[in-house]
RNA sequence: GCGCCAUUAGCUCAACGGAUAGAGCAUCUGACUACGGAUCAGAAGGUUGGGGGUUCGAAUCCCUCAUGGCGCACCA
């Protein structure tokens, strides 16, 4: 069978690598004997097949294609262990190589690298495996069987979604989809903070609103709680002559209920979707038949753990245990749970509900949480290093300025929509990985110009699309497929690309990366582009129609396959036109 | 004061410890009577904030300093 692609190659390099240490170890068996009692070099044999496993075999796509299809680092890893010259070792093991069923050659480079290219029928068949998965392609099974339950934006009810929350929703949404192509099962939830002291704040804030009365102390300002308070009105055209104590109620659970629903519109228009609208309200509500809340059940279980102690009338959780940097309160000497009990009460119910593992995707402005987080992990009897991962994602700005919610200069997610369309908005987003710093410049996303590369990428795969039908015109189809006929470099070179695919999405899900995802399409556009500039699918003039062409109809459809996944894991359009 | 994150080309950003640190934009030079020029070919642009260390190999890991962002409640 041949080598097709570098999860083969590698299990053929790590028989090969195996057998050469065996061997190795045989021949100098007696020498090593020797030494192995004085040093830590000592190997027994069962130690001498752990001096590489088969995930150190790893195949790298080189930067340079002059380095080939595929590099290891193998006998750079090997030659130390074995005590010998790194470039002798990749020579025996190129030797070797170079025999395997599809690899054109494997040539030792530099320090020890080996360098693998495929022949041109075993790297080309590539494009009709990808025709044929069509939408699967790229999903793996990297995270099988891992229960993961994924929270993300989680904004307040009391207000419009800004730019943060805009990369957050960006973000999470793109790693949901990057985990559950990668066969995780995941749901992906927004925790509603309607519970609390903001809640009445910012009914109080709407009911001044609706009397003519300035924002109250505390209070939320901007134009939005004014436009809340007209809605408000119109949903209630008697609140003003209701009691304070009702109006107050009311104009708290309708704005609450419009924001809501604003909210979320506005990250369905953004293509976010999530499984779960969790209500932090719900972990109130006393269980009828026991008169317990799930709060109440939450501190009683972390209490049971022996990290809950009574100090000032107040019940503390021994956060510090766990690296925090102070005990923090969970129930206040006046009997009200703090926020630190709803998050409790809300980590226990994910773990009751299946989920092994949760992460948090949260703002910069929130990482002084990671510790409580973290600690109630580990409160609760879970290993806070394995059950818990805290995603801290760093703020946006804009034109240097840093925008907050307080200070009233809001941008909402909506506006910046308007600006920038869906598409180049999420894929600005997603380009960079969430602890990087991002700044946005207004006049690009005022623009609507070509500068940002989701055009770029966008307009590759609107190429393909128009490739096809000008081919389905001119009578060339897919009714052949020789793929040794794809042997021009750039051929090569996109093949190669295309083959990454799978390896993408899975890096992306475990390290939680996107950003990688566009990257590597904006590659794959880039190569595709080159490839289109110099290898024709469509003869010209009085050219007869060859089986060359008909296999370059697969290349381009493969490709057009590929951008459209990476994008649709984006939540970015692919579209056939532009 | 303590902690988290960052610092890479003029700008916005990449680079799971690997080879000559890469893209886009901006600048300069080229390419269409050919499948969409929203493209392609090429040039120029860097002491990866400074200084130590670890190793075959460091933008990447460790220490330290500088600068910037953020956070340190019986708020949510």
């Amino acid at each position: 069978m041949a080598v097709v692609n570098p999860d083969q190659l590698a299990d053929q390099l790590y028989a090969i690598v195996t057998r050469m240490v065996e061997r190795r170890c045989a021949e100098q068996g007696p020498a090593e004997q020797g030494p192995a009692e004085q040093g830590p070099v000592e190997q027994g044999a069962g130690e001498r097949q752990q001096i590489l496993t088969r995930s150190d075999i790893r195949l790298d796509r080189p930067k340079n294609r002059d380095h080939g299809d595929w590099a290891s680092n193998a006998a750079m890893r090997l030659a130390k262990p074995l005590g010998v010259n790194p470039r002798e070792l990749a020579e025996e093991i190129a030797l070797e190589a170079e025999r395997l069923d599809g690899v054109a050659s494997a040539e030792v480079a530099g320090p020890g690298f080996i360098n693998f290219r495929l022949d041109a029928a075993a790297a080309g068949a590539l494009a009709k495996t990808i025709v044929d998965a069509g939408d699967s392609y790229g999903s793996n099974v990297s995270q099988a069987g891992r229960t993961i339950n994924l929270e993300f934006v989680s904004a307040n009810p009391t207000g419009p979604l800004h730019i943060g929350h805009t990369r957050w929703a960006a973000l999470g949404d793109s790693i949901a989809r990057v985990l559950k192509a990668s066969g995780a099962q995941l749901a992906s939830e927004y925790y509603i903070n309607d519970a609390g002291s903001q809640m009445d704040k910012f009914g109080a804030s709407i009911l001044a609103a609706a009397k003519g009365e300035p924002t109250p102390e505390g209070g939320y300002p901007g134009q939005y709680i004014a436009d809340l308070a007209t809605a408000v009105l119109e949903r209630e055209p008697g609140l003003l002559s209701l009691s304070d104590e009702d109006a107050l109620a009311r104009a708290r659970e309708l704005g609450y209920e419009l924001q809501l629903a604003e909210i979320r519109q506005a990250l369905k228009d953004f293509n976010v979707e999530f499984d779960v609208w969790f209500s932090e309200r719900s972990l109130h509500e006393p269980d009828p038949s026991t008169g317990s809340s799930l709060v109440d059940d939450a501190v009683g279980r972390l209490r049971a753990q022996g990290h809950v102690f009574d100090e000032d009338g107040a019940v503390w959780v021994r956060t510090t245990d766990f690296g925090d940097d102070k005990d923090r309160v969970i129930r206040r000497s006046n009997g009200v749970y703090t926020y630190f009990a709803s998050d409790a009460a809300y980590y226990l119910n994910k773990t009751d509900r299946g989920f092994e593992h949760k992460v948090y995707l949260l703002g910069a402005d929130h990482h002084g949480y990671v510790h409580r987080l973290r600690a109630l992990a580990g409160a609760a009897g879970d290993d806070p290093d394995r059950d818990i991962e805290v995603l801290i994602g760093q703020l946006v700005s804009i034109n240097g300025a840093r925008l907050s919610k307080r200070a009233g200069n809001i941008i909402e997610l909506t506006d910046l929509q308007k600006w920038l369309g869906t598409d180049a908005l999420r894929y600005s987003l997603s380009r960079s990985p969430a602890d990087s710093p991002l700044t946005l410049d207004p006049d690009l996303l005022r623009s609507h110009s070509n500068d940002n590369p989701v055009y770029y990428v966008q307009y590759a795969h609107a190429r393909t699309r128009s490739v096809a039908r000008n081919a389905e015109a001119a009578g060339v189809t897919r009714s052949a497929f020789a793929p040794e006929l794809l042997t021009h470099e750039t051929e090569s070179a996109l093949l190669g690309a295309l083959q990454e695919f799978p390896r993408v999405v899975a890096t992306a899900a475990q390290l939680r990366e996107p950003h990688r995802v566009a990257r590597y399409v904006e590659e794959v556009a880039g190569l595709y582009h080159k490839w289109y500039d110099s290898c024709r699918v469509i003869p010209l003039g009085e050219e007869p129609i060859t089986d060359l062409h008909r296999t370059r109809l697969w290349l381009n459809d493969a490709t057009g396959q590929v951008i459209r996944n990476g994008l649709g894991l984006l939540g970015v359009s692919a579209p056939d036109r532009m």
